[in-house]
Order: structure tokens, then C-alpha cells, then sequence
DNA sequence: TTGGATGCAAAAGTTTTGCACGGTT
DNA sequence: AACCGTGCAAAACTTTTGCATCCAA
């Protein structure tokens, strides 16, 4: 996979360009999924990066505030994901089975959200929506196991 | 406000009726938006009802267990937070300024998962969906301070 | 009476912080 | 050289757990 080199971006948002800073960022570039600091600090350790678990947590505060990665909450998970800001806005559906995550292109809220503001008087600046359920495949299986349960 | 009380529930689902657990889901529901741990412990003080967090982190997770309780992981905060369940599907609007969180009626995603749903050849069994923004008092808030910054 | 529920304290897990040192610019 | 970034250790914070005691059924 080709990661994209964040040298650039480092220095117009006046960030040195680390080894640790570089390699987390490769982590999360590489990833397709969001993942929590012990996860990037796991793999830089295969990848015999030398890296603190607490470089890695100032490093998502920083690449947060610059808009470089988000942060999120994840229910039914105690720890804090991270994920690169790809710059588009993008939903997820989450295979409950395979754990397969695709890419929705397009989002149905545009619309809802004016509406809202209207009914609330808030002022919306984003939203997060991940949708589950079972992809084709995982359909099959739950028929397969079923029918070998009752066979 | 007028609060259910859960004696049949619990009878039925086999949880006994402590003073401690009717007081946590009396709590639970008298408040509109999903609290914390810490939120629940420190109106029970408030109430004069003695009781220990520990009290409140077990009844939680057999409260969720019994879905009499849903438990949900907010964007942005570092504690986890408990709703009564209502039974009805809801979505949160919460405020970046004072972490207030609304709680949404209507669900706008119905119909597009029927699409969705056509499209991907998923079976959708259920979504997560949180809105942000900014309160119509913390906007105020927020042009205050730039005046004041500007003077 | 008896098993589940609670209080207390300690532990576990996650995230943050202070400080000295090291590496980029 | 200056200063941001890092490592290390300790602290802070949230949540869980073991055990003795208590109380609802």
C-alpha cells in the first residue's frame, strides 16, 4: 500500500517531522479501520520502531487539533479509536460477521440536518454514522450453521 | 415528574428490589439525556440515598444485561454513559461547547436502509448516528469572547 | 435461611502529566 | 542554539473485582 508522506502538512501546521510522529501516522494511514493507541503501539514495535505509549497519546492530541486524524468512541469499546482524516465525509457498514467494513459514497443527512437546526437552534458541524448488519457472505453461513444445528 | 416503579420487572427478570437499584433507575429516568456513573453517584448523595460507585457500575452492567438500561459510548468523552431504554430508537445531538446532549426523536434512515440494503445486498440490523454542534447558548457564548478579544 | 446485593478497598486498565534529555530545524 | 518532541515514571481517572457483611425474598 502506498502511504502518503505527511512532511508537507508537518511543517505548515508547524509540526516537526519525527521518526514516532511519521511512523504513527503511517500506522493510521495503512489501516483501514480505526485502531487505539495500543494498537499502533503494537505495531510499531513489530516494525522495531522505538515509541512511548504516551508519544503516541500526544501525538493523537496534536494530529487532532490539526485536523490530521479523528477521535472516536466506539460502543462496547472501553479505549479511544483513532483513525486518519481522509477529508471526506464518508459512512461505514460494519459486517457483524466478517467484521468487513465498506465505504458508503453517499450520505442521506444533508437535508435532515438543515432541518434540524431549524428545530433545535443548534449550529451542526458534523455528525458520525456507522451502520451494522450481515454482508452476503455471512448471510450464507448463518443458513449453513443453522441447518447443520438442526441436521 | 412522575417515575415508573420497576418492582414486577424486577421480580420477573429475577434482580432483587434494593433501595440502591430502584434509586439508580429512578434516576435514569428522570433524566432526558444519558448520564454517568459519577452523574447517577453524585445525585444519590444529593438524595441522601447511601450508596457506592461500585453499586451503581454493577447494577449498570445488570441493568443493560436485562436491556432495562443501554449503554452508550459518546464521541469526545472519556466516561461511558447510561440511558433508561425506552424502547424506541434515538439519536443524540450533542453540544461541542457544553457537552450537553439531546436526545432526537425521529430517525431520518429508515427508507435509506431499505436502499442501502438493496444496493449492498447487507442485511441492516441497526445503525449509530450522533449529530454535533454548537447550542444556541453557547453560540451567544462563543460571539462574546470573540468581541471581548477584539476590544 | 439463603443467595443475591452492597460497601469498602484494592486492582486493573486507560489516558495524562512533570521533568529531564534528545533530536529537528 | 533554541525549542519542540520523546522517554520514563508517576499520577489521574474510570471501571472492575475480591471479600466480608447485609438484606430482600
Amino acid at each position: 500500500m502506498q502511504t502518503k508522506d505527511y512532511k508537507d502538512e508537518f511543517k505548515q501546521k508547524g509540526l516537526k517531522n519525527t521518526k514516532q510522529r511519521a511512523a504513527i501516522l503511517e500506522i493510521l494511514q495503512e489501516s483501514d479501520r480505526p485502531i487505539t493507541a495500543e494498537q499502533v503501539y503494537n505495531e510499531l514495535k513489530e516494525k522495531n520502531v522505538p515509541v512511548n505509549l504516551s508519544t503516541i497519546y500526544r501525538n493523537f492530541l496534536f494530529l487532532c487539533e490539526k485536523e490530521l486524524v479523528n477521535k472516536l468512541a466506539l460502543t462496547g469499546e472501553s479505549s479511544t479509536f483513532y483513525e486518519i482524516n481522509r477529508m471526506v465525509h464518508r459512512h461505514y457498514l460494519v459486517c457483524l460477521g466478517c467484521k468487513k467494513v465498506l465505504a458508503i459514497d453517499d450520505c442521506p443527512l444533508e437535508s435532515y440536518e438543515e432541518l434540524l437546526a431549524e428545530e433545535t437552534n443548534f449550529v451542526i458541524t458534523g455528525h458520525k454514522l456507522d451502520i451494522f448488519g450481515y454482508c452476503a457472505d455471512c448471510q450464507k453461513k448463518d443458513l449453513n450453521e443453522q441447518h447443520n444445528k438442526n441436521s
